[in-house]
Formats: C-alpha cells, structure tokens, sequence
DNA sequence: AAACACTTTGCACACGCTTGCAAGGCGGGC
DNA sequence: GCCCGCCTTGCAAGCGTGTGCAAAGTGTTT
C-alpha cells in the first residue's frame, strides 16, 4: 500500500507540473489558462487507475460498484467533466450535430429547430448553429466547418450543399439530412411534405366556398417545396377547370406578402380567393387586403397559407393554413441519425414524407 | 532523397493500417466508420513532415511559401480539414460558444440568436445551442455541457446558473455572459437594457396623450427586466401622480396578452393606457382589446409594449415600442469574449447598460 | 573565409481520453 | 486441492493535432 501512495505522489505531482506548464505555455497572460480537471487527477484521489475513472463514465463498461462510487465521490468534489473532445477524438464519434439554416429568425424556421435541437439532446446529442445567407458558397462553408468539429451528422434546412462537398461528408462518415430540399444524392435522409397534395386540398376548400377566381402568391425564391405548393395548386384547379393568377416576388417575408397583395388585387379580374404560399406571406397579404383594399376577409376573399406558425392563430389573422409537423419532422430526423438503426433500414428509409394537416381557421368561408 | 522516400513510404502503410484498424474497429459495421483524411496522409503526400502540415494550417506559423503551397496542394485533393477536437485539445481553446436558451421560438429569442450565432461565425467562433426549460437544474445541465465540450464561453439567455456552477466555469477559464440577467456574480459580463429609464418615458408619453388611468401587464415570471419595467413604470407614474392597475399572468406569450387584457378591461375603472412588459403580451392584448371589447386603439386606448419584434410592425399591430438592440447585444458580448482585449478592460467592462430606443408608431395618440 | 543573424524544418512530447489485452482475484464444481 | 470461468483492474498504445527545441539552410557582414 506504501508503495501505491508514493505512486500516487509521483502521478499527482507529475500531473501538477503539467498544468503549471500548460498555464504558463502563453506568457504570464494567466486569464488565458483554461485549467480543467482531468482523469487523472480523480484518479488520484480516488486511488485508483486512469482507466477506472474512464470505464465509471464510459456506459456499458465494467466497473465494480465500490470502484464506481469513490470515482465518482472523487469527481463531484474535484469538478470533474468527462472531455468530449477526447473522447470523440478516440471514439470517433463526437455527438455534434450542424444543423444549417438561413432565416433563422422566421417563425417556422425557430420552432423547427427548437424541436431539432430539443430532441437533439434528448437523444445526448448536442446541436451546433451554423448561420447561411443567400451567398453561393455559404453552405458549403457551414458543412466544411462540420467536418472540421468531426460533426456526426449535419441537418441541412435551407440551401443546398455543392455535390462535391456533400460526397466528402458522406465519404468521411457524416450523416446528412436534408429537410424540404428535394435531391438526389444518395445516402442522404430527405425529409419532405406532400406539398401538392396539401395544394390540392386547398383548391377543394376554395371551390367549396363558392369562389372562382384563383390567385397564387408566392415567392421568387423557387425552393423544392414552394414550388411543389405551386404546382399542386394549379394542376388541381386545372381538374376543376379553373385559372389560377399567379404572382411571384421577394423572399418568404411579410413585406412580400403586402407587395404581392399589391399586385394581385388591382387586376383587373380581383380574385376572390388567394393561396398564399407562406404563413408570412399570408400575414402580409392579410394585411394589405384589409387596411389598404379595406377587404372583408372571408366574406369577400378567401385566403390559405402554409406553415402554421403561431401568429397564423392570432385574432387578427385566424388563417385557415397546413400544419407544419415540426415535431415529426425533428423525430423522423432524430432516430435517423441514432446508432440503433442499422444500416440496410437506414439505406431504405432514405427518404421520407409526411403529412401536411390541414388547420382550420376562419380565413376560408364554410369549414 | 532515396532514405526519405522509403522513409515516407513507411509513414504511409502505417498511416493506411491505422486506417484500417480503425474502420474494423466495431466489428463489420463498415457504415460506423469515420474515415477522415488526416494531417499525416497530407504530409506524404506533399513530401514534407508532418508538422509542416500543421503550421501551414496554423495562422502565424512560420512556413516558406514553397511548402504552404505544396501542402495547400495536397490537402485540397485529399479533402482534408483540420481537425478541430484535436486542435482544441492542445490547444486549449475549442472555438465553441455555448447559447443557452428557453422559449427558442419566440420572435425576440430567435431574433438575438441570430445575431449571436452570426456575429460569432464571424469573429471564427462556432456556436452550440442548447434548450432550457422552466425546471431548475436546467441551466445548470447546459453548462454541464458546456464544460464537458469545453466551449470557450457560455452566452446565458434565459434563467440562472447556481452559483457553484458558475464558479466552476469560471475557476475552469470559461467565459460567462448573461444577457438581460441581474446578477451579482464576479467576472461575467452583464448585458442589459435600461429598462427603468425606457419604462419612466413610456408614462411620459401616455401623459402627452392625455391619457388618465394607466395600467401595467405583466408576466409572473418575474425576471429582472420584467420587473425592471414595472419599477420604472410606477415611480414615473408616481412622480406624475397617477396610480397604476397591475395585474400579472403566465409567462411573456400571445396567450397571457389576451388573459390580461380579461382581467384588465373588465375593471370598474377601464384603463385608457396599457404598458405590455413585451410585444408579445401587447399583440394578445390588442387583439382581445380590439376583437373582444371593440376599442379603437389608439382613440379610446394607448398601449404600448417592449422588444420592438417583428410583429410590432405589421400593420394590424402597429405596435408602438421599444427596440431590442440585438446587433449592439450581440457585438458587445462577441467583443468581449474575442482575445484582443486584455484582462483588465474586460475586468473593467464587466457591466454593460444599452439603450432601448423608442420606435413610435400608431398605437399611443400623438408624437 | 569565418562569424553571424534569421528563417525554415523535423523530431518528439504533450493534450485527455478509450479500449484491447493480460494479469489478478475469487468462487464454484470436480 | 485443483482447475476453470468470470469479473475487475492496470498497462500501454493510440486518436490528430500544436509547438519548443535544435539542427539545417540561407544570406549578410566583418
């Protein structure tokens, strides 16, 4: 036992010596010095070895439970914190996730990715935010910065990776999931709404309240999804023998909303029933109708959108409009990525659609 | 020159070995195996060592031209990215910045989030998001996780860290803000508005108004800027001489905006001015105000709310408010977090006030 | 030509952790 | 009493990187 203390002693001095140096490796500069408790030092005070303290945190390992308890008595009064950097240097295996987005101040785009990082850490993930803007590479240069953090996975919500770059994150062992982008790049998740299908029901419900002059409002952004919307629309109105006006401009915002509303009311044949193809976009050209064509909304215009974010449900809009199921969307994705999905399912689960519901509000007349 | 080849050669079946090790590790799972190109295989292949890798790669490390470019080279056709676990390893100094967040979904939340999670991209920090919830441990864990990635900070949004935790992030050389938080801990930076001020010239203007009986809504979740406005409100309120009805309800939602304009409006003495502590009550309570008991803001009542979101503009609000200064936020804490400044101006700056402009619009008379 | 300063490069150790391997301890069945 | 198997534990190799140190190379001055 004698000789185990002074072992001890040597380790603990040893250890001590090593922090000293670390502390002083930048100058005097001592705010600098990120001083840690590592495994060692538990180890130390546990009276054990290194690999002891390691297998107490390490789920699955054997450990006895006397080891077990004075390991983790020790590491509570030290402070300690297993490393994730190490480990996921060793295990290969970091628990980041990127998840990628523009708009992250939209209304939709926030609660998905609450839900995403929500469940993220459910499953003891931990999610990392990487901003992107319209520019080209931007993307790119989100998914460079996950390989750089050894991500485990990257969740892609707007924009689409270069085909280069989305094969050396595959290649490398990093999982991708694209949420409403349709491509083909294989081994990736893609997760989609049945958009047209959802468009379609739309038409019905105008139809059923008596309307017949159809308008589209959409963005110029032209995404996957968007364009699905629109493309639903129309070939449905198409069954019903109906035109369809459509009007495109701007981003996904508000503001295009009330120009779009601008453009589409002061033709000459004013629809009476408008899909908008955003919540926000709705919003906007709610607005515009009735404070600047002092419409009365159903009764002289009916107006859908998609996406129901939460201030769809607010008096002033009571928009008629589909739900996104964020949550699902987050689950679908979230069990894709954990480790307990073999690969042959993974492979043919490759993609996936979910249902778009149909929320009903008093923005359309009947119901 | 012949040694070196074979020498390099030598390097490469090692390095090709591990490879394989590495990817027989779990069995036959070929799906589980992180295969990324390290510094080494780029070293081969550019005919230099390996630590001539690492310095190209390394801003301010001495390399000649000459080398920087063949390693430039071949890391390019290898697809090799640094890796940052490692990196942070040694260097004790991850690059990550945990955000600490509840109620991600909220406009004003995701709006600063933003502006974090840019501006941090920007000064070449990455930011973790992790979600909180009401219970009280919850902070705590997110810093849990924090250290255990060994962010080089941690951006405190919503809630409170125990002290002992605190100080374990700071004894450990984390960095620690706390965003429109008052507390008294030493060595965090403390971002705040000046609520009170704002608070006082919101009476001033409902006293311009002409307006009589003035009310205050608020949350019962009692932060220290919740309550910062409603000091501020009555003692301004007091020096003009006017009582104030307070009445406080849930949490800062649409919902509880609409509950407390209930309790509010059904008073014997109907409040002819209404200061939200948020926009987001303030939207409830325009809209029951308006749809429920018929008033015409801003003639028969003024209201005006905090946060300046985005909803505050759209033309059924028409919110008069007060901005959130989230770029100047968002800079201040990214500012003091960068390395430039040194120890004593940031012990010197650990407390920062901001201003909260007043944006008028058209729910209060006047201006 | 020698001495010098300066830049560049490779070696080797360190960062904190995981895990295969072998050795030790222990109880049960013969 | 011995052997076998099981559980636990320590050893040591390794993950991919940064960096101090010394050696080598280059250009300048005496």
């Amino acid at each position: 036992m004698i000789v185990v203390r002074i072992a001890n002693g040597a380790l603990h001095s040893i250890a001590f010596l090593c922090k000293l140096m670390c502390s002083n490796r930048h100058g005097g500069d001592m705010a600098q010095g990120k001083i840690y408790v590592s495994a060692l030092e538990v180890a130390e005070r546990a009276g054990v070895s290194r690999s002891a303290v390691s297998r107490t945190f390490t789920p699955g390992a054997s450990v006895s439970p006397e080891t077990r308890r004075k390991v983790v008595e020790a590491a509570e009064a030290l402070g300690y914190h297993v490393n994730h950097l190490a480990r996921g240097l060793m295990r290969n295996e970091s628990g980041i996730v990127c998840l990628i987005v523009s708009d992250l101040a939209t209304p939709y785009r926030s609660s998905l990715i609450k839900a995403l990082t929500q469940q993220l850490q459910n499953a003891g993930k931990i999610a990392m935010l990487i901003n992107t803007d319209r520019s080209d590479g931007s993307v790119d240069l989100a998914l460079r910065q996950a390989i750089r953090y050894r991500a485990d996975a990257s969740i892609i919500l707007s924009g689409l990776p270069d085909k280069s770059i989305a094969e050396l994150c595959l290649k490398s062992g990093q999982r991708l999931v694209l949420i409403n982008r349709n491509d083909e790049q294989e081994g990736t998740l893609k997760i989609n709404l049945d958009d047209r299908e959802a468009a379609g029901r739309v038409v019905t419900a105008f139809v059923r309240a008596g309307c017949k002059r159809l308008a589209f409002a959409n963005s110029d952004a032209r995404t996957p999804s968007l364009m699905a919307r629109e493309e639903g629309f129309l070939n449905a109105a198409k069954a019903h023998g109906l035109e369809v006006a459509i009007e495109r401009f701007g981003g996904t915002t508000y503001e295009s909303g009330k120009v779009l509303a601008q453009k589409l009311m002061t033709r000459e044949e004013r629809p009476d029933a408008v899909f908008c193809a955003t919540d926000l976009l709705a919003c906007g050209f709610l607005d515009a109708a009735r404070h600047q064509f002092s419409l009365s909304v159903p009764e002289e215009l009916c107006v859908a959108g998609f996406d129901d974010i939460e201030q769809a449900s607010w008096s002033s809009y009571n928009l008629t409009t589909f739900s996104q199921p964020v949550e699902a969307i987050a689950q679908e994705a979230v069990s894709w990525l954990g480790d307990e999905m073999d690969s042959e399912l993974r492979q043919s689960r490759s993609s996936r659609r979910l249902h778009a519901e149909l929320v009903w509000r008093g923005s359309i007349r009947g119901g």
